[in-house]
DNA sequence: TTGTATGCGTTATCAT
DNA sequence: ATGATAACGCATACAA
């Protein structure tokens, strides 16, 4: 059922029938009433395509997540997404997801511009020196980092958590519980968020008079796997750390395993403080939660940046936006003071 | 840059150009060179809204992913459709992502199929007795679903992995073992692959002359937690288990830390066999992966899936297609005898 | 308050 | 081998 079948039938001229739907106030009442009941009754919609090209709109939104050359999907991305998804069918919008290969992301944020399918993108995972920010301002595609770049904030609109302070403030908790060797496992380095959470750690350890050791920084994909092999390594070191910082909830579950595997307890031998996103797999909570932590809910990132992005598109002049989302630190079970003379 | 613009500047009309970049055989080759270079030059690439509205097709998926009352996101979905974009990117489709609740599924589906915007779907997570399928048949949208429906599997296109045979060897395994306490973690059984997985456990038991017992069959989300809560609840029964059959990676990252909990140790006072959907940020490989373990790449599923569907929409008198997966069992570090006298 | 006519950017049909 | 023109289904400027 198209409109022009649709106004035949109701002895209307297509355009009525159109304005009816979309809520012209010059419309007469019963005449919108007779309309969209006779829409509803043949569950008639109008066709995206044809009225997104009346438009020029495309209501659909980009999502283009770079899958790095480990081929990892990362669970955060998920969660993300379902978050932006509320917002998008909230505002009748639709999400198209592309993922990419790191080195052909320029060609396909190109194409994607284009050909016009979106009417904005949501950038995942910006880089240190993200060469993608140039690029879309230049595309002139509207957009939304979920991050932001190191060097510059002010000239795009992005929404990121206080990455830096949530990683000094944990590492200053273990400091305050008398911890001296600390161990960070963070996400890739190259990722502006893993260097701001490193930035954070280097900077408490400095302001506590600390020494920033190399071998107590181990950097890649937050898998569980990883998150294992760094925690062992650390471990068997001539003088092994007492504490973990863990960029991730799924990264702990390796440090966890490796602590077992060393004959140690958690939370007594060892102290581990996580970053937790608040996976929907992985609840962190309860009331004493399983891991200390810095909290932020991806989720909720991802639902407050489709609307920035919305709002973006429907008032370009209001932009660029950016909100800063702070990650406090919980106490769990996962952390105590040092013990001494190990 | 459009159509218009680029015949002009060509000297062509709008046909030579359309027909010369869909590698129509009737074009010159000196003019198809031509008309390709100024396309890459300007970097032109036809709007999609409007070749959709010419040729009647989208080139757009649909994946209707349903979200549970407990607002859980399955990471497994992440994983499919990493698998399944690599088809379309292959193919020259994009992916239209939509999360929705359970109650308003049916409104959502009539919604895609009048709105017309994807040429067909992927349907996740059947359920016993899936109300979709004949849904979707009746709206007339071509579709392909991850699982099957329990009554009937002939008159629609599936893939779906082999449940029942995956959890009956695995059933089996343990009983050879020496085990007859063996306590089932599970998916939520109004799912479909949950409900064949019971089947094939329950089958297993019934073969080898062992009781099937209410109290050691749990399912609801495989999260860590409820992975966690079932195993602690199972371990503090008076005839706990011996071992353990969990339907995911995750779900057994709870059970795992519920044994450590109890002071036990996995693969020597307990076994516990896993489903492995080969998660990339689970990866449980190596010489002598962590768990034993049924597996089946999910990620790979997600690939033949699209590349099924896709064939279904280019030749439609060749569908139903089904593909059935199987899930071989791997022997890891986490299965050993009975241990007597417990 | 409703209707007519035009345009959105392609592809497809029919001509030449 | 190329071009003029219609058609896809809708929204909207202009008319009544």
């Amino acid at each position: 059922m198209n409109l022009k079948q649709l106004s035949d039938q109701l002895g209307l001229s297509q355009t009525t029938v159109s304005r009816a739907l979309n809520n012209y106030p010059e419309v007469n009442e019963d005449t919108r009433e007779r309309v969209k009941n006779a829409a509803r009754k043949h569950s008639y919609r109008p066709n995206t395509r044809a009225s997104g090209l009346a438009t020029g709109k495309s209501m659909t939104i980009g999502h283009i997540i770079p899958m790095n050359s480990t081929e990892v999907f990362n669970p955060i991305f998920g969660e993300f997404i379902a978050g932006a998804s509320r917002a998008y069918s909230k505002r009748g919008y639709e999400l198209s997801l592309t993922m990419v290969q790191e080195d052909s992301e320029e060609s396909i944020y190109r194409e994607i511009a284009s050909k016009g399918s979106v009417d904005g993108v949501i950038v995942h995972a910006p880089r240190v020196n993200d060469s993608r920010i140039a690029l879309l301002q230049q595309l002139q595609l509207p957009f939304v980092i979920h991050g932001r770049d190191n060097s510059n904030e002010t000239d795009y609109s992005w929404i990121d958590m206080n990455n830096r302070r949530a990683f000094y403030q944990a590492t200053k908790l273990l400091v305050d519980l008398g911890h001296s060797r600390i161990c960070l496992v963070n996400g890739s380095e190259s990722l502006n968020f893993a260097w701001r959470r490193r930035l954070g750690y280097v900077d408490a350890l400095d302001d506590e008079g600390l020494s920033v050791s190399a071998d107590l920084m181990y950097s890649g994909d937050l898998t569980e796997a990883n998150g294992y092999n760094a925690a062992s390594d650390a471990l068997a070191q001539s003088d092994a750390p007492t504490a973990f910082l863990v960029s991730s909830y799924v990264g702990a579950l390796g440090v966890r395993r490796a602590i077992h595997n060393a004959g140690l307890v958690m939370g007594k031998d060892i102290s581990v403080i996580i970053h937790d996103d608040e996976l929907s797999y992985f609840q962190n909570d309860g009331d004493i939660p399983q891991f200390t932590a810095t909290r932020s809910s991806v989720r909720d990132a991802g639902e407050r940046a489709a609307m920035m992005l919305l709002d973006i598109i429907d008032q370009p002049d209001k932009s660029p936006l950016t909100e800063l989302l702070d990650a406090p630190l919980t106490i769990g079970a996962s952390t105590g003071p040092v013990k001494k003379l190990m």
